[in-house]
DNA sequence: GTGAATGCAAACATTTTGCAGGGTG
DNA sequence: CACCCTGCAAAATGTTTGCATTCAC
C-alpha cells in the first residue's frame, strides 16, 4: 500500500536534455502547420521555461529570461505561453490570486497538485484510482470527460524548508 | 452502481430560507469576535448571495444588487466576499480567465464540479471513496490536508441547452 | 518582399487601497 | 464618540492590443 512507489517518477525524464525532444517536434509542427515562424525570442523562452522546475508564471519567466540576458518584452512571454497553450503543448492554471501559472502538458499524462497553503511547495502526483473514479463519475452525468484538475492542498511535513520559503 | 444516487442532494436543502442559519449565526459570531459590525450593505448583499446559485462573480453579484435597487459599490462587493472568504463561509475559486468566483462553504461538504466546456453548466458531486483516496495521498505525502478542488471538465449530454446557453 | 514577430507603450480587466463622510455598537 | 464601513476615485496588478520596426521564410 506505497502510494508513493505507484507515482511515476517524473523529474527524471524531464531533467535530461532529450526528454523534450517531442515537445520541440511538436512545436515545429504546428508552427509549419499554421505558418507561424521559429524565432529567437521563441526559441530562448520554451529552452528556459523547459529548463526551469514547472508552474512558472509569466514575471517568473520573464526574469529568468532578463537574468539570461535577453532583453524580451512581457508581451512577448505571454505571447509565447499563449502560443503554447493553443498548441496543447502548456497548460494555462490558476492555483491562487490572479496569476496564471504554466506547465508541460506531457501528453496523456496527468498532473494532479499537492499544493502547501503555508510555503507554496507543489508536489505532483498521480493515482489511476482516482482517474477511474472520476470517469464513471462523468459516465454517470452523461458527461463526456475531457480534463480535469485535481489540487489537494494542506500543510507540508518539512517545518524548516516551509518557513524558509515562506519569507519570500 | 448508480453514482448519481450516491450524492446527497444539495440543491433542495440549500432552496429553503432557514437552512441558511449556520451561515448567519457563524457570520454574527465571527464579526463580534473580531469587532466588526453589521451593516445594511452587508446584510443584503449576503441575502442575495445566498439567494443566487452558487459560482458567483463580483460583478454578477454587483449587478444583482443594482436591480434589487441597492446602490452599492463594486469595492464593497469585494471587501465583503473577502470578508465571508477569511471567516471560511464562502470559498473563493478561479475556474477560468482571471475572474474569481464564490461559493457558500458547507461545512464538512465538499464541492467538487462537473464543468461543460461548451457551455459552462456546473453541476456539483460528490464523492467518498475519491476523498478517502485523496486523504491517503495527501497522507503518503506527509501533508496535512485542508482543502481540495477536483473539477472535471468535459461535454454535456444536453445538446440542445448547451446550444442555448452557449450564444450567451 | 510578404507577412509574422518583436518591443514598447497604451489599453484593458479585475481587484485593492486611500480618503472623507456616514453609520454602528 | 470611537472606530468600523461605505462610496468614490485612484492605484495596483495581471494580461492583451496597437503600432512601427525588424526578422524569418
Amino acid at each position: 500500500m506505497d502510494l508513493l512507489s505507484m507515482e511515476k517518477n517524473k523529474a527524471k525524464s524531464q531533467s535530461s536534455r532529450e526528454s523534450y525532444r517531442w515537445f520541440w517536434d511538436a512545436l515545429d509542427s504546428y508552427l509549419s502547420d499554421k505558418n507561424l515562424k521559429q524565432t529567437q525570442q521563441r526559441r530562448k523562452l520554451i529552452e528556459l521555461f523547459l529548463k526551469m522546475n514547472n508552474h512558472i508564471s509569466a514575471e517568473e519567466l520573464h526574469d529568468a529570461a532578463r537574468k539570461a540576458g535577453h532583453n524580451i518584452g512581457l508581451a512577448t512571454i505571454y505571447r509565447t505561453l499563449n502560443l503554447l497553450s493553443e498548441a496543447d503543448l502548456v497548460e494555462q492554471k490558476s492555483f491562487v490570486n490572479g496569476r496564471h501559472v504554466y506547465e508541460v502538458n506531457m501528453p496523456g499524462e496527468h498532473h494532479d497538485h499537492l499544493i502547501c497553503l503555508k510555503c507554496g511547495l507543489v508536489i505532483e502526483f498521480e493515482n489511476e484510482e482516482i482517474e477511474k473514479l472520476q470517469e464513471r463519475i462523468a459516465t454517470a452525468h452523461k458527461f463526456e470527460l475531457k480534463a480535469h484538475r485535481l489540487d489537494l492542498f494542506g500543510h507540508c511535513a518539512n517545518k524548516e524548508e516551509c518557513d524558509l520559503r515562506n519569507t519570500n
